[in-house]
DNA sequence: CAGAATCCGGAACGATACTG
DNA sequence: CAGTATCGTTCCGGATTCTG
């Protein structure tokens, strides 16, 4: 299927093909409560209404759409165990280990350069928006 | 500012933090656009309507929002020449070009299981939708 | 050629309530 | 405790038009 098309610098081969492969993967992953959720996953197995307090400021349909979507992309197996108090129990997937083996570099940028975003917005905004200044 | 935690895994080590920032900058170029945009200018500076035939099948006015935002966000450079028909060219930033230094493994990893996510939705949707086979 | 402004349909999200 | 269903809102994204 992909092309023998040698990967020049590394994201940049053949543009139209690579983006939209990353920009599907993207929009799966992409949205901030699964990349939230996948996170507090990397540490191990954990139930519903662990993952929800972890993240904080979750829903609960939020979190139940959220799973369900990685459940069905194969990057979590959900595991319900017939109690009396329901208990089911999610947990990453090799494919989604490896997935967040990918992210911890994203992540290490963010954390380095959120700031120098957050400056640059800044900047940004007070030169677009001076009028809020009163 | 940031705490000395020990990063135990990479990913983890204080979720509640990391998943927020992480959160945000994949709120901010986690979009499709975005990601393509980005990936077109890996290769160089470029022009409005080049990046626009590269990406393919996104609008006027997307691109522009999403160019809009990477410029506020100090990842890439507009430079408008006051010719007689007009000329933006777009270019990465630093900063700009060490996301998509980070962006490469992730670029590889969707290439990579793309097709194997697509199978495990696949099983997944023939489970739960059995109805529509008829 | 590049961009701003406007309008509109649909999807995403949140809150709530009910079931097992 | 976990999940589903419904409803209302909000916001994103696309098509169009006009300007410099």
């Amino acid at each position: 299927m992909a092309s023998a098309k040698p990967s020049t610098s590394g994201i940049n081969p053949d543009r139209a093909d690579h983006c939209r492969v990353v920009g599907a993967v993207l929009d799966r992953i992409g949205d901030k409560w699964t990349i939230m959720a996948v996170s507090v996953l990397t540490d191990g197995p954990a139930r519903f209404t662990t993952i929800m307090r972890e993240i904080g400021g979750v829903t609960h349909r939020m979190l139940t759409l959220t799973l369900r979507g990685l459940e069905r992309d194969g990057l979590v197996t959900r595991t319900a165990y017939a109690t009396v108090p329901p208990r089911v129990e999610y947990e990453l997937t090799e494919l989604g280990r490896t997935l967040t083996t990918t992210l911890i570099p994203l992540a290490h940028w963010s954390e380095a350069n959120w700031q120098t975003i957050r400056a640059a917005q800044d900047q940004h905004d007070a030169r677009s928006e001076p009028a809020l200044a009163d």
